[in-house]
DNA sequence: CATGCCATAAACCGATTCGGTCAATTACAT
DNA sequence: ATGTAATTGACCGAATCGGTTTATGGCATG
């Protein structure tokens, strides 16, 4: 690894994201090392070169989108907004800041919690609690609930709100699709839901 | 493929589900016809004496989930329903019972949309069109339209909904799901988005 | 220009797995 | 007992796997 750490960023990157992309789409075993090679522009020799066994790039990956969402929670600093669909939107805008960078690193985060692979469910095993967060982490507080409506369901909405974020999830682990957009589309549908389900003294 | 249509249903739907399950999970190239065969309890032989090759197992299952999606489509009469989130509701109740007798055909459905494989595109290419029912089946109708809030964004809300559907159908996809709990929670959201979203003289 | 060094990759390794077949066995109807 | 169809263990050549060997070319040093 020590190797890798070497190189420049624009020469890692590539080769981050085609590791990334690979092991998201295939799971463990049926990535292939000359897949990932091919898709980064470097040889197979030099991704053994670098990583030494595969086993070895997968545990380099999952420490890696690891430290990244470390630092993303660090510098964002969620708990700190008192309202819950302003947590959700900084939360947000948070993930598609990473993904712009990183496309293929939420399809990635979803396998590892999948993987069925025995060589490396130690690892996958490891980082789950942590990337966890990287899905839930908007908890619903006793501040929050007040400010809803008599008549609204808020275990029901909650649930809506989760379920939207899973579905843009899933539509941000396309390549084609249109971060800008997305973000857009879910300021828009927040602001709508805030509007609409809180009691008018809270708007 | 006339010997396996000879089989009775009971012995076919191991089988189907097997392959559904294998070509969804992994995309056609990383599916094995070893896989297949020990997940659906025959031996490798008998599946070539089923099918043939690979790829008409491949074109029979396309086949297959065409002629499934047709049937229920012309059984529930989704058109005939003149309220938007009737119709959503409908819609939803004929996917659950779908999911019910095969769990893995959404996300076989789903592969299909994202095969790049050569030697299958003509088969995905040729039922895109009809599976893309399967997800979009609600479209808004003008006499929907008046009886939403002035204040709400249609747009806004459509987008939401179908963003739901796919977070629904996302983890429909898993196995472990269970779906009485779903169906109820989606009807649960159904009727809360629309009391709140509804002008009163509607609900 | 000679030399030693290191990044790089073509070609290769044995092992495994692939799609697909065949010979032999079993189950069963007559 | 006998013929027939269902079934599969064992096998095929080809491809691919994770991983290595070896040869190449650039490049700094003298």
């Amino acid at each position: 690894m020590e190797k890798f750490k070497e190189l420049s960023e624009e020469k890692q990157l590539p080769i981050i994201e085609a590791a990334l992309k690979c092991f998201g789409k295939h799971g463990y075993k049926k990535a292939s090392m000359g897949d990932i090679a091919q898709n980064s522009g470097v040889s197979k020799p030099m991704l053994f070169h670098y990583f030494g066994t595969k086993r070895d790039l997968y545990l380099y990956l999952s420490e890696y989108v690891r430290s990244v969402m470390i630092v993303a929670y660090k510098r964002n600093e969620i708990n700190a907004y008192d309202d819950l669909f302003e947590r959700i939107l900084v939360a947000s805008r948070m993930k598609m800041g990473i993904l712009e960078k990183y496309p293929y690193i939420l399809k990635f985060i979803i396998s590892m919690f999948e993987e069925t692979d025995d060589a490396v469910t130690d690892i996958t095993k490891k980082i789950m609690p942590e990337a966890q967060r990287f899905s839930y982490d908007l908890v619903l507080r006793k501040e929050d609930v007040v400010k809803f409506k008599e008549s609204v369901d808020i275990d029901v909405v909650m649930r809506m709100i989760f379920l939207m974020a899973e579905g843009y999830a899933h539509e941000m682990t396309d390549e084609r699709c249109d971060l800008g957009k997305i973000t857009e589309e879910l300021e828009k549908t927040i602001h709508m839901l805030k509007s609409n389900l809180y009691k008018e003294e809270y708007l």
